[in-house]
RNA sequence: GCCGGUGUGGCGCAGUUGGUAGCGCAGGCGAUUUGUAAUCGUCAGGUCGUGGGUUCGAGUCCCUCCACCGGCUCCA
């Protein structure tokens, strides 16, 4: 609340009675409270000099609880509709919660499900359940939940280590008590109780805006060698307002998704007979490509990188010597044999390539650093599971590079990679980002501490000086080295992991590649993987997703439609299409065989920047009548060569969308597209 | 790979308790010549993902495989 006031009360009392002493309005949201930095339940008896602070439930924190409540009235419906079903565990997460179980008998949830557990839900909340704290020796516990596999595990777990901690994953920790000496359930009937940190609300009658959204699959503390589980994903407000908000979020990523906006706008496709995870790209999924690519060459270009192309299959001795077989072979196809002798696999990586063209030659210090490019196809063997439209795929292309530098070049280009990848991706129209640093996978590395110790110190340095936000991923690292990862955010919010940086002092190990120092004498260079997109594919996804189809105009596989009013328009249309073609723009003509109207919609639908509707008017003035992508009122008779020089305008300075040269402000605009979808 | 779900013409869908397939959009053709988000008519298009089984008879039931969807584990 912020203010600090001090206040007297009876012995005993709870913060449930400090509340009735305070303004009815200031608290009716509150659903917990922090007392001396620890977060308690509302029936938590107050002790002398306490510190309070309350938690409302339209705060994260408030939320959280809210949410981890709603879980466990989930826990007890199925409980009640499934008799004997075991509850695993039910934290909260971001947006929602979840609540892991199996259910006895070979029975298990099914989509359907849903609809009758929140049915049984509602009921509990009506009836204003309170949830009554209890703490038992782990003893006793143990007793109490002797017909639950999970909890029994949870608690011996915290008996046997004196804390929640541990090897347990953090989820399992806001089940379990934070002393180690007694461990706290929740008691929501006589016959329903749940072991439990904590804290909870007062009472079910305090939740109710929620919703129940999947069925899905999980494994007992997210190990696969473990018990496969039943997960229901749900999520709760502190309001229905709010839960509306939350569920027309959801429906807008659905509206975004790339794979069928793909579809929608032929932009590519996953035929069956080439199999999963392996895309074609459609005549103007293609253009969109090739103008990401070449747009990417140039920049390459400019940025002092070498141009090369390496072959999509090697024999396996290449891959024997880099590690990858031993370290990745799991996500090697399996290899063709040629003349009985040879095993030939497809690449998962372009890294070996690149080495072998630096040793193809003594190489001088004065060639460093040495930055080679390519846009590398590499094919990857993926479990059949993960396989995800655009971004996650099995045949793949990477705008990879390899930098051979020296020691001291390292760090310089590091800060200069970094700097290129942000620019290029804010020339991409992205432009929140964080870092993420990897570092070393404990048991699947190679390399000396130190040599770790190093890499990672250098990645971390210039990750800093990036004013960026810098996350530690512990043991995401590659096999051969620490990376980067530039994460960013997307239109609405959602983040994606893009570009990759990775040091490297053990590949050039292994090739026993060198260069020539200025004393004559032999140095190993140190390599930097670095990929900008990732790959071509997903960040193509990305791309759809954040511009929900809408791309800028730059980027857009059509960028103008001419629209004749009449046939009879169609000489001027024609010249004028020749104008703009000129130009370099991309154009389409539309004849009049169908109503303006039903023309428009067609171009609208299809996300054309520009839709040029040209009539007499135009034909007599040498004008034309613009319909820009996200306006739903047309800007008539603008003189053609003005339009020219707009949408050379917006071509050049990559405008997100048409709109940002014309000042318009319509909020038509994001209402139309809604209309639409 | 694992758990659950789904798979009907290019796309979106309907197909009652098993009795050999429909609709809308898109497409072809014809008419319509249209000033801002669907003009009318007509035609064509599917061995119902695959392979097997049950049955007199399978889009409907059972099994196999494939693919996709939601997650988990992995990950660019």
């Amino acid at each position: 609340m912020g203010n600090e006031t001090s206040i007297t009360l009876d012995v005993g009392s709870t913060i449930l009675d400090l509340l009735t002493h305070l303004d009815k309005k200031l608290v009716q949201n509150v659903i917990a409270a922090e007392v001396n930095g620890e977060e308690k339940d509302l029936t938590y008896a107050l002790e002398d000099a306490d510190q309070l602070e309350l938690i409302d439930s339209d705060s994260a924190q408030g939320r959280h609880i809210l949410r981890h409540s709603t879980a466990h009235v989930m826990a007890q419906a199925v409980t009640s509709l499934w008799p004997g079903a075991y509850f695993a565990i039910g934290p909260a997460i971001e947006d929602g919660f979840y609540y892991d179980f199996f259910l006895p008998d070979g029975k298990h949830f099914t989509e359907a499900d849903i609809e009758r557990i929140e049915a049984e839900m509602r009921k509990i909340i009506a009836a204003r359940q309170p949830f009554l704290r209890e703490e038992y020796e782990p003893q006793e516990a143990l007793c109490i939940f002797s017909d639950q596999p999970f909890k029994t595990e949870i608690i011996e777990n915290i008996a046997s280590t004196g804390s929640s901690s541990g090897e347990i994953a953090a989820e399992i920790a806001t089940e379990a008590a934070p002393n180690a000496s007694k461990v706290s359930a929740y008691r929501n009937s006589e016959w329903f109780v749940d072991l439990c940190r904590g804290p909870h609300v007062p009472h079910t009658g305090r939740l109710g805006h929620f919703k129940l959204l999947k069925v899905a699959g999980a494994y007992w503390r997210g190990d696969e060698k473990k018990q496969q589980l039943q997960r229901i994903y749900g999520t709760a407000f502190e309001s229905e307002k709010m839960l509306n908000e939350h569920l027309n979020r959801l429906l807008e990523a659905e509206r975004r998704d790339h794979r069928k906006l793909g579809l929608e706008l032929d932009l590519f496709s996953f035929p069956d007979e080439i199999g999963s995870g392996l895309a074609v790209f459609h005549p103007k999924g293609g253009l969109v490509r090739k103008i990401m690519e070449d747009y990417s060459r140039m920049r390459h270009e400019q940025e002092g990188y070498q141009f090369v192309y390496s072959p999509h299959i090697t024999k396996g001795d290449l891959f024997e010597i880099s590690g990858h077989l031993n370290w990745f072979g799991e996500n090697i196809f399996p290899p063709m044999e040629i003349d009985g002798e040879n095993k030939y696999y497809l690449k998962p990586m372009n890294c070996p390539f690149h080495i072998l063209i630096f040793r193809s030659k003594q190489r001088s210090y004065r060639e460093l650093p040495l930055r080679l490019f390519e846009f590398g196809t590499v094919y990857r063997y993926e479990k059949s599971g993960v396989i995800h439209g655009l971004t996650r795929v099995r045949g793949m292309t990477q705008d990879d590079s390899h930098i051979f530098c020296t020691r001291e070049q390292m760090t310089g280009e590091l800060k200069s990679i970094l700097t290129f990848v942000l620019d290029l991706l804010r020339e991409f129209g992205l432009n929140d980002f964080y870092l993420e640093l990897s570092t070393r996978p404990e048991g699947k590395a190679v390399g000396s501490d130190q040599e770790w110790e190093e890499a990672t110190t250098a990645l971390h340095d210039t990750a800093n000086a990036m004013n960026i936000p810098l996350v530690l991923d512990e043991g995401g690292g590659a096999f051969y080295g620490p990376k980067i990862s530039v994460q960013a955010k997307d239109a609405i919010g959602r983040t994606w992991q893009m570009s990759t940086v990775q040091l490297d002092f053990q590949l050039p190990q292994r090739f026993d590649i060198s260069y020539i120092g200025s004393d004559n004498t032999k140095h190993r260079p140190v390599m930097i993987h670095r990929a900008l997109f990732g790959t071509v594919e997903r960040f193509f996804g990305v791309l759809l997703e954040h511009y929900a189809g809408a791309l800028p105009t730059w980027l857009s596989p059509v960028q103008v439609k001419i629209l004749p009013i009449r046939d009879t328009h169609e000489e001027y249309c024609l010249q004028l299409k020749e104008l703009l073609a000129a130009e370099g723009i991309r154009i389409e003509y539309m004849q009049a065989k169908e109503p303006l109207g039903a023309r428009i919609r067609q171009a609208k639908l299809e996300k054309i920047p520009y839709i040029l509707a040209v009539g007499d008017e135009d034909v007599a003035s040498g004008t034309v009548g613009i319909n820009l992508r996200g306006v739903k009122d047309p800007i008539r008779a603008v003189q053609k060569e003005d339009f020219i020089a707009k949408i050379k305008e917006d071509i050049q300075k990559h405008w997100s969308n048409p709109t940002e040269g014309f000042a318009i402000d319509n909020p038509s605009a994001v209402r139309v597209e809604k209309e639409l979808s």
